[in-house]
DNA sequence: TCAACTGTTCGGAATTATGGAACTATTGAA
DNA sequence: TTCAATAGTTCCATAATTCCGAACAGTTGA
């Protein structure tokens, strides 16, 4: 389910990264320190259930996130310690390159009003 | 051909670098200042020419490295300021944890023996 | 002139991505 | 209890990528 820390992979990690997708789920996940369900990270991202379910599957399987069932949600948390233990420096050099230039995100950003 | 500095994006530096062999690749050129050719590079990973000209043109389009001709050769380099001027501190993040941890890198590394 | 070397392109097979539809599980309300 | 709404997953089909062998083009040195 959840890759152990000593089993990530740097190569697996960019490549979950590597999707603007991925990383815009990854930047609002780091603005929350509690996480957040799956439906509500992706809100204003225009894609389909079935492909948000893999996005974040792919997310899990690399190891960048953890999942918790609660109740009929997901609970979503960045596995900030683990990345940063395994690949110091990397997690925070995407943050704020992302956060420098909002323009990498490729995404019609329409968060919805809550 | 080679992306401008600020075409640069970095779900797609992130996806370049996202593959066992082009990490490789990348640190591989990180090693030497002057760059390399394509061949020289790819010593001892297992990969079919078609498919080593198919990471390169990756990583080329992507902006994570220079495709020179001399001769009949390609000189490859690595475009470290380009990187570090649009995402500061990335490349060295990859680089030192590929460096820390060589098991990071799935690759059957028989270098040639020079 | 021509063979060797370096790399690209083309074609097909295998893998992966995407989204609609059907499904499971949980919640909250009647 | 019953049932509709919500949150995600799974299944399936289509589209896009990846990988490789083979054929190709350009450069070099004999």
């Amino acid at each position: 389910m959840h890759p152990a820390r000593a089993d990530l992979s740097l190569a697996n990690v960019l490549y979950a990264l590597g999707d603007p997708i991925r990383l815009k789920v990854v930047t609002e996940l780091a603005a929350t320190e509690e996480g957040d369900s799956c439906q509500h990270i992706v809100a204003g991202m225009n894609v389909a259930k079935a492909t948000q379910s893999h996005h974040f599957k792919v997310l899990r399987e690399a190891g960048v996130l953890r999942m918790e069932p609660q109740g009929r949600r997901l609970l979503v948390r960045l596995r900030r310690d683990d990345l940063e233990a395994r690949f110091p420096g990397l997690l925070d050099a995407i943050l704020h390159s992302c956060q420098k230039n909002p323009e990498i995100l490729p995404l019609t950003n329409e968060k919805a009003p809550v």
